[in-house]
RNA sequence: GGGUAGGUACCAAAGUAGUCAAAUGGACCUGACUGUAAAUCAGGUGGCUUACGCCUCCGGGGGUGCAAGUCCCUCCCUGCCCA
C-alpha cells in the first residue's frame, strides 16, 4: 500500500510543473531508492525571490519530503557573471558587495518552503574562486563555440546583432562544474536553463562521475502575460505581504490561472482539471477560480490565515468598495491645504503635475469615513480634518492625522 | 588595428536643423464598463507656475548657427564586416 502512493507521489513529482526530464526512466526508479544528492543552483541577483523561482522550491520540498538530500548551490560566484539563461540581453556583472547583501536574505525565504535543517546550502564561490585556469581550459575542451552560443538566448541576440559576453559564454561551464563539486544526482532548474543542466552532465563524465539525472520546470509567465522578470518588474515575490500578493493573483490575466495552479500551488491536478473544465463549460465565474488560486497561493507563503484575511480585505476594498481596515496614517501640519498640495504632502503624487492629472482623471475622493466626495476642481483648498480619508484611484488611500 | 552602422524617455523604436517635451507600441496611471486590480473601451504619463509662460531632457564634453535630438569636432560605449 505504503508503496503505490510512493508510487504516484514519484509520478507526481515527475509530472507537476515539469517541462522535462531526462533520464526519466533513470530518475523514477532512482527516486524511490536510495537518499540523492538534489542540486539547485540559485544566483543571487535580487534580494527578493519571485513566484517563478519559488515554485522550484516547492519542487524541492516534494523531493525532499521523499527523503533525499537537498543541496543548494547559491551562485555568489557565478552572479558576478550573471547567468544568460534568462537574458535576452547582456547584464552588468553585480559587485560583491551587492551580492553579499543579496544573500542575506536568501535562505530565510527558502527556508518558507523548505526545511532548512536537513538542507545543505553551499556557495560556488568556494570552489570556482580557485578553479586553475588550466582546469577550466580543460574542461571548455569539452565543448564547442557553436554549442555555446546556438542555444536559443544567445541565437536571439545574435540574431540581432546585440551583445554576447565572453564571460557570459562560460557560465554554463561554472555550473556544470558545480554539479562535479557536489556529486549531483539530479539537477533541477528552470526550463531556460535546460542547457546549463545539460552541461553539468558532460563535465561530470569529464571527471568521471556518474552523470546527473536533469529536471527542468515550466517557466512561470508574469501576471501581464510576459516571462516573469525581475527586469519587467513584473514579479510576484514570496516575501510579499499576503494583501499584495493576493491582490497580484487577482490582477493576473485569466488564461494563465491553470498555469499558476499547476506549477504553485499543490492543488490535486484532478481539481484543477475540474475548473478548467468548469471555467470552459462556462459553469463558473473565473473571478471565483481566480480567488481559489490566490488563497492558495497566499496561503503557501504565509499560511492559511493570512490568506482568507486577504481575501476578506480585497472583497472589501474593491468588490464592495469600502475602506481597506488598515490605512496609513500621515501628519500634515497645515490647517488648510489646496488639494493639489495635499495630495503631494500625503505622498499619493509623486509631483504637482501628477497630482493635477489624477484630480482632472476624477481619481481623487477626499471626505470622511463615509462620504468621500471626487474632487474636480484643482483650486479647491481642503481644511485638514483629523481622521480625514483621502484615496486616490481604486487602491491608494491615506488618512489625515493633525499635527 | 581598418571599414561601417549605431547609442533617443521605464523598455522597444521613429525622428536627421525651427511645427520636438519628442510619433508609435509595450509597461504604468486614471476613468467607464464588468465577472476582478481579468478582458474591452476612452484618456493620460518630465518638472515648475493660478495662468501667459518658464526650466530640464535625446551617450559625455566642446563648437557652428537667430535656432541643434538633428550639423561639426572630440571622447566613451555597442553591433557588424575585414585584418
Amino acid at each position: 500500500m505504503e508503496n503505490t502512493s510512493k508510487q504516484e507521489k514519484i509520478k507526481e513529482i515527475l509530472t507537476r510543473g515539469v517541462e522535462q526530464v531526462f533520464d526519466l526512466e533513470h530518475l523514477e526508479k532512482a527516486l524511490a531508492g536510495e537518499k540523492l544528492n538534489i542540486k539547485h543552483g540559485v544566483d543571487p541577483t535580487g534580494p527578493k525571490i519571485h513566484l517563478g523561482r519559488a515554485s522550484a522550491l516547492l519542487k524541492l520540498k516534494d523531493l525532499q519530503d521523499l527523503g533525499h538530500q537537498i543541496i543548494l548551490i547559491i551562485g555568489d560566484f557565478t552572479a558576478q557573471i550573471g547567468d544568460a539563461s534568462d537574458k535576452t540581453a547582456m547584464r552588468r556583472s553585480l559587485s560583491e558587495e551587492e551580492i553579499k547583501k543579496n544573500m542575506a536574505d536568501y535562505l530565510p525565504q527558502m527556508g518558507r518552503i523548505l526545511d532548512m535543517e536537513k538542507t545543505k546550502v553551499y556557495y560556488n564561490g568556494e570552489w570556482l574562486s580557485r578553479l586553475a585556469v588550466k582546469n577550466l581550459f580543460l574542461i571548455a575542451q569539452n565543448f564547442t563555440a557553436q554549442q555555446m552560443i546556438q542555444r536559443r538566448n544567445f541565437k536571439e541576440r545574435w540574431d540581432q546583432d546585440k551583445p554576447i559576453g565572453l564571460h557570459e559564454l562560460l557560465y554554463p561551464i561554472f555550473q556544470g562544474y558545480d554539479s562535479v563539486a557536489i556529486r549531483a544526482d539530479l539537477e533541477v532548474g528552470g526550463y531556460d536553463q535546460l542547457f546549463n543542466l545539460q552541461t553539468g552532465r558532460e563535465i561530470q563524465k569529464f571527471f568521471g562521475q556518474k552523470q546527473q539525472d536533469i529536471m527542468s520546470l515550466k517557466m512561470l509567465i508574469g501576471p501581464d502575460g510576459r516571462k516573469m522578470s525581475t527586469s519587467w518588474g513584473n514579479v510576484i515575490n514570496m516575501a510579499d505581504a499576503p494583501q499584495q500578493m493576493y491582490g497580484l493573483i487577482m490582477s493576473m490575466k485569466d488564461d494563465l490561472m491553470f498555469d499558476y495552479f499547476e506549477v504553485c500551488t499543490r492543488v490535486p491536478m484532478s481539481r484543477v482539471a475540474e475548473l478548467e473544465n468548469a471555467m470552459k463549460g462556462g459553469k463558473i465565474n473565473p473571478r471565483d477560480i481566480k480567488k481559489e488560486l490566490a488563497r492558495e497561493i497566499v496561503k503557501i507563503f504565509h499560511g492559511a490565515e493570512a490568506a482568507v484575511s486577504a481575501e476578506q480585505e480585497f472583497e472589501n476594498v474593491f468588490k464592495d468598495k469600502k475602506l481597506p481596515s488598515e490605512i496609513f496614517q500621515i501628519e500634515i501640519k497645515e490647517e488648510e491645504l489646496g488639494v493639489v498640495d495635499l495630495l503631494v504632502a500625503l505622498n499619493l503624487a509623486s509631483s504637482k503635475a501628477e497630482a493635477k492629472r489624477l484630480i482632472e482623471q476624477k481619481g481623487v475622493k477626499i471626505g470622511g469615513e463615509d462620504n468621500l466626495i471626487v474632487k474636480e476642481n484643482l483650486q479647491e483648498k481642503i481644511k485638514i480634518e483629523e481622521g480625514m480619508i483621502v484615496q486616490v484611484g481604486k487602491r491608494k488611500f491615506a488618512k489625515i492625522k493633525k499635527a
